[in-house]
DNA sequence: TTGTGTTTTATTGCCTCC
DNA sequence: GGAGGCAATAAAACACAA
């Protein structure tokens, strides 16, 4: 930028309590004009009083200064009418400027400024909001996956207390008549854990997102692990969706769900689609 | 008092819209 | 093409600690 620029032009102040800016870039645009270390002694009070501010011979005196700061009655007027509409249309902007004693141009820069300044609020809250988002997640994320490990060893366990009960009763079938299809006592063991341990450790148990693959066991409310018999213990599914209803909050509920799906679903568009669709 | 960080006011250049 | 908006930036004004 240009360091030598115009702020203040002492020929054209006295209709204005302000530096004269015009009502054009190219106003502020010429030459320069370069105030002394005197001149800047000269400099008023930060706060002066209204009719300080409107006194001609003040300026008269005062002059030349540079950058001056808008009064609190000013930035008060301003700000209602910012907070009113934070464009100004330029019937609006002649209104404020000659109700405030302003040049046009301030009003319009001082509405730019104000409206840069809220953006960058803006932001901020964004991002806290967004952060204190993501790191609810990521601690919910932490626990399922403790609970998801503890729940492996479980089955585990019970696997391997399983195992002598399923040698002893395939040597009695061996005597025995073929059962009837689909007997649910004839289910092996090992079936029986191998199933658990691929719900457990597959996408689909731990997400309400739908799973093409397994849609059926997931969904259908069908738990390997009767409640009956297991009680706590909660279908996979039933536990998140459980989990995400006490915190009533849909982007957290639908991160949940894109980061259980995107854990072993990686590879699959339909996430990531999902993800930048939202975002 | 002085150095330093923050806020406010203003400028510049570019972009979009009519 | 002019008006107005915005991002980036300069510089003054201000706050505050040492």
């Amino acid at each position: 930028m240009d360091s030598g620029r115009l702020f203040f032009d002492p020929s054209a102040c006295h209709g204005g309590n302000m530096l004269f800016l015009g009502n054009a870039d190219n106003v502020f645009r010429g030459g320069a004009t370069m105030m002394s270390m005197d001149e800047s002694s000269k400099r008023r009070p930060f706060f002066s009083s209204p009719d300080e501010l409107f006194d001609e011979e003040y300026y008269d005196e005062q002059l030349p200064e540079k950058k001056r700061r808008l009064t609190p009655e000013q930035v008060h007027l301003l700000e209602k009418s910012f907070e009113a509409e934070n464009k100004l249309e330029p019937e609006r902007k002649t209104q404020l400027a000659k109700k405030l004693g302003l040049q046009p141009r301030q009003v319009a820069v001082w509405f730019q400024n104000r409206r840069a300044r809220w953006k960058t609020k803006q932001l901020e809250r964004d991002y806290d909001l967004l952060k204190s988002s993501h790191d609810s997640l990521l601690s919910s994320y932490d626990s399922l996956v403790k609970e998801n490990e503890k729940l492996k060893s479980e089955v585990v366990s019970l696997t391997e207390k399983l195992q002598p009960k399923e040698v002893a009763g395939a040597a009695i079938s061996a005597q025995k008549p073929d059962p009837l299809p689909g007997d649910i006592t004839h289910v092996s063991a090992l079936q029986l854990s191998v199933k658990a341990e691929d719900r457990l450790s597959s996408g689909s148990g731990g997400s309400a997102v739908v799973d093409e693959d397994g849609p059926q066991l997931v969904d259908s409310g069908n738990s390997y692990f009767p409640s009956d018999n297991y009680p706590g213990c909660v279908a996979p599914v039933d536990g998140v969706q459980s989990e995400e209803d006490d915190r009533s909050d849909d982007a957290r509920s639908y991160f949940s769900d894109v980061f259980a799906a995107a854990e072993h679903q990686q590879q699959q568009e339909e996430v990531s689609l999902g993800w930048w669709v939202w975002a």
